[in-house]
DNA sequence: TATCAAATGATTTTCATTATCAACAATGAA
DNA sequence: TTCATTGTTGATAATGAAAATCATTTGATA
């Protein structure tokens, strides 16, 4: 597995170790296709090894992180969210203020625009969130 | 003051009433053109008035902005900051990541493509959230 | 094997925000 | 005015996510 090699790779460059409880929340990470957070990664990590604690979930997630494996998502609600990073390009997300339901997109226009005003204010980017709310066509359907 | 006709209309509205601690609160908010937490806003009112609680505080910004007043700004910090709402056309953030300085932007473009984006799958859009992350030139001229 | 840093899990702590609640104040019939 | 109703407030407790602490265990290596 390729992250599982990246992983081991980024900890001993910085003379950590791999670990059995580390390679289990890897493992169930890359098995979610989902933006999870610590807590819900906690209940999976759980059904293999009941003993783990969830402290070493949040580190590890920041390790990931910090590896290039996972991507922080800040929804806005209070809960910091994780989703795979390696091997998937940025994208922004469009949340359904009504069902929750979040779809990941990409406007290769906006991208080069956000470049372009930030030239015009002297920055650099480094990074952007963009989150676009609103009402999807189910939910539209359903009230009417 | 606009403003306070405004708050005032709205309260009655819903059956609520203007008090002092809301008058007061709202002048230290109007009176602040920064990005204002609710602790930051607290401190300003106890000056005026030593005896005014921080629940009031919270409590008031939220009414502030279901009024259409404030509005609320969140840079990701773990903080909940508010802005001017009445009179302040909606508007993106750029932030320096370095010195934490941030200007208020706004694309018109950016803005079209995002209704554009969102039509495209089938969303009606309420809102949108938008950061831009850098490094702003006062802080790259200083690193060289 | 002895040493020492890293890792873990339980637990406590922090911090922002919300809820609770008793005391108080405004409103508006009667 | 009196009285009941309802909104308001401030102090305080509760919540919940995340980080810090710490004693103990584990692993690498000299
Ligand atoms: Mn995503
Ligand atoms: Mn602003
Ligand atoms: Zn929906
Ligand atoms: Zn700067």
């Amino acid at each position: 597995m390729k992250e599982k090699d990246i992983f081991i790779r980024f900890l001993s460059d910085r003379g950590l170790r791999m670990t059995n409880q580390r390679g289990l929340i890897l493992d169930a990470f890359l098995g979610t296709e989902r933006h999870v957070s610590p807590e819900e990664l906690y209940g999976l990590v759980r059904r293999k090894d009941g003993t783990i604690g969830q402290a070493t979930v949040y580190r590890t997630l920041k390790l990931l992180t910090e590896a290039g494996l996972a991507r922080e998502v800040d929804f806005g609600d209070g809960v910091l969210r994780y989703e795979h990073s390696y091997g998937h390009e940025h994208h922004d997300h469009m949340i359904c203020e009504r069902c929750h339901r979040h779809i990941e997109v990409v406007d290769e226009r906006i991208e080069e625009l956000q470049e372009r005003l930030a030239k015009k204010y002297g920055f650099v980017l480094t990074g952007h969130r963009m989150y676009l709310y609103g009402i999807c066509s189910e939910c539209r359907r359903r009230k009417a």
